[in-house]
DNA sequence: AAGTGTGAATTGATTCACAGCC
DNA sequence: GGCTGTGAATCAATTCACACTT
């Protein structure tokens, strides 16, 4: 491919981006994973069958999320593997590093940062907050712990935009308000509350509870359909 | 309330029931928290602007949500809140205690067998299994590390039917195959891979990394957006 | 007067199916 | 011949707006 072809495209992709579905956003990442998983193996182009089937989608849906992005195919052959993860990345902004800070150091916020998924995806962990001062000049994952009175002077100086709540829920609105008055604009939170922010800042709810009373209604579900079986 | 209209009110809530949309029943666990909290700061009813307020989501949604489950509320008054905690904990599965197995006992294993969130909501870590041997017959929050090799007996001894995948990538889908092969039916997958699974099957991916990303490719935007206006 | 419950309208996501290109 | 890219069709979720009940 040449460099005027790439370009094209890639302005091509700037114009579409614009409108990328939020379905689809949330998509990209398993995608991204998958090709680099292929890459790894050595594999050079793959269809939109074979990558839908390592992302655990179905095709026609792949298509049309990367048709979003712009027309990164060759009809009749499929997909350039090194090349479609490279546009991925940059739509996910993967290219850049991005500095991320944690607070509370509770089982899950150790767990977090601990993780080793998150540098390989361009974040680092840039800091750990608590507000217990027996945890603080704890290390934790080869950083210190730092109290929560730094942390405005900490998200100024490292210019951190992330920001992840694993506070107990009692805490985390709290947090969240010092954290978006210290400039950061997205937040994940791991906290069994919603968070209220101004409306430039996004959230994301990670909510493991949840996630579990989910499956326990499908299985309920199941369990009372097998019982009417045996039954009728 | 009579016995007799709350006898009517649930057979007719049992007929609803069968089409529960996805989305509300995600949202469920929510309105249940919710309620709690507003049950222990001693009020008795709440109308669905204030519990969704408390829930994080607009009223029409809320009751949208809630007319699924069957009618519940009073006109001009709004919900009684522990009849309302009831109906939704009973939709859920909540007046059962659920049996779950983490598989995998690493970072993220750890924090969740100390995670304090599970028990209160009707789930019991009844069992830790890791595949490392220095790792078996470590006590974690005060269960016995088992090994792989006992998965089967463990689940079928305890009558467990959700499991936990908190293992590294390359492990998920074989340590998933013998869940289900063991009787499993529903698994909260924190592998970052998708699980292949017969039909009957729930699974549900909590994707840490992915929510990173979904956060930074909205960051990006927002950044491209005001170097922009700062030139334009 | 207050506030639920719900048809109708709208918006968004998924799937279909095939024209177009390699 | 094989496979992408995408309009059109379908399905699902959200929001509107108001009739109805207390």
């Amino acid at each position: 491919m040449t460099r005027a072809e790439r370009t094209s495209r890639e302005a091509r992709a700037d114009v579409r981006g614009r409108g990328v579905p939020e379905a689809t956003i949330a998509r990209l990442p398993l995608y991204h994973r998958a090709l680099v998983a292929l890459d790894e193996r050595g594999a050079t182009t793959v269809s939109s069958e074979e990558l839908a089937a390592a992302a655990g989608v179905n095709s026609a849906k792949l298509r049309k999320d990367l048709s979003y992005l712009g027309s990164y195919g060759t009809r009749g052959v499929g997909y350039d593997v090194s090349y479609l993860v490279y546009q991925i990345a940059r739509e996910l902004g993967l290219s850049q590093d991005w500095p991320v800070v944690i607070v509370g150091v509770g089982n899950l916020g150790h767990a977090l940062a601990n993780y080793g998924g998150f540098a390989s995806r361009g974040f680092r962990i840039a800091a750990l907050v608590d507000a217990a001062p027996e945890r603080t000049r704890e290390v934790v994952g080869g950083l210190t712990v730092h109290p929560i009175a730094e942390l405005e002077r900490i998200v100024a100086e490292t210019g951190i935009c992330i920001g992840v709540v694993a506070t107990p829920a009692g805490a985390a609105q709290e947090v969240c308000d010092r954290l978006v008055a210290a400039g950061v604009s997205s937040v994940l939170n791991f906290a069994p509350v919603p968070l209220r922010v101004p409306e430039h800042v996004d959230v994301r709810r990670v909510d493991l509870a949840s996630e579990l009373q989910i499956l326990a209604f499908h299985q309920q579900r199941k369990q009372l359909e097998s019982s009417r079986e045996a039954v009728g």
